[in-house]
DNA sequence: CTAAGTTATTTGTAATTACAAATATTGCAG
DNA sequence: CTGCAATATTTGTAATTACAAATAACTTAG
């Protein structure tokens, strides 16, 4: 029977830090009316305002029909505004109102807490490494991608 | 306006990098019938059979009543059963078929090819380094949950 | 022994999510 | 120009998920 050690399988270990945070975050925002993947794009935004769908679909991991709908909802309580820009009017940019604003400035001491609890124990230059070695490993899924295009039907 | 670098925060780049191999190996279990739930179910019982619907919902990171549901498919489709063991009658123990196993080791393969893409460029030291951080990150978690329990209505 | 509290799991239910199809706009070939 | 493929987003819809409540079984104080 072929080997799988769990305990040291990379996707496992991410999944489960990465859920883990998550999980605990989504309850900690809770109390300002917000979910987590509404905290997602409001943060996306924050790094930079006026993203069109396609493009927080990409910062924030979400897909993009999901997307859509939760920018529906932080547009109904007037969070966020979507604009059609002057140029292609297929495309929706994105970006917060003042309410938004101030909602993503009072979640952000949280957000900074929870990434010192997560990174306690780590020193400055182990920090580092991590955050370069997510990075390398995010970039690395280029190559999947491009494996699962090959199987796909495909236009030829 | 309070700090926040996203490109820099570690939840995020975490949840980036798990939500990708997620989602590209959530479309490659596809051909064997399963979603990532399942394979995350049926990985944990490759790791250890028999395991009781809570350590399964803490070892897959999958939250009990969805769990229990999974669970419920997997029975169904028979790759997995459930048995009431000896002890204690609440309790409820999982454990792959022969079906379930056979399925096991067909997706192994293919979960083991997602680690070495996810990795490629690390040297053997990097990847240990890395595996090495994200059990401390998990573990640093605990911290959260004793902050979380601190605030709740509380019965003490 | 028995009732009250605790633990383990499942179920009710509303919300969220993903996939596919639809819509809207653009760009380009002829 | 005009129609046809390509791109960007939204919507239809069925499945999945999470929270809370319910159920079931154990434990223990009295």
């Amino acid at each position: 029977m072929a080997r799988l050690d769990l305990a040291d399988y990379l996707p496992y270990l991410l999944n489960r830090a990465g859920s883990r945070i998550a999980a605990s975050f989504s309850q900690a925002v809770r109390i300002h009316g917000i979910t987590l993947p509404m905290w997602r794009v409001l943060a996306a935004l924050h790094h930079r305002e006026g993203q069109r769908m396609s493009e927080l679909a990409e910062t924030t991991a979400i897909e993009l029909s999901t997307l859509s709908r939760i920018v529906g909802t932080l547009a109904t309580r007037e969070l966020v505004a979507r604009t059609r820009p002057a140029g292609d009017a297929r495309t929706v940019t994105v970006h917060r109102t003042a309410a938004g604003r101030a909602l993503t400035g009072q979640v952000i001491p949280l957000a900074a807490h929870y990434e010192d609890v997560a990174l306690s124990g780590f020193s400055e230059d182990e920090a580092v490494v991590l955050k370069a070695m997510l990075r390398r490993v995010y970039a690395n899924m280029d190559r999947l991608e491009e494996e699962l295009d090959g199987e796909r039907p495909g236009v030829a």
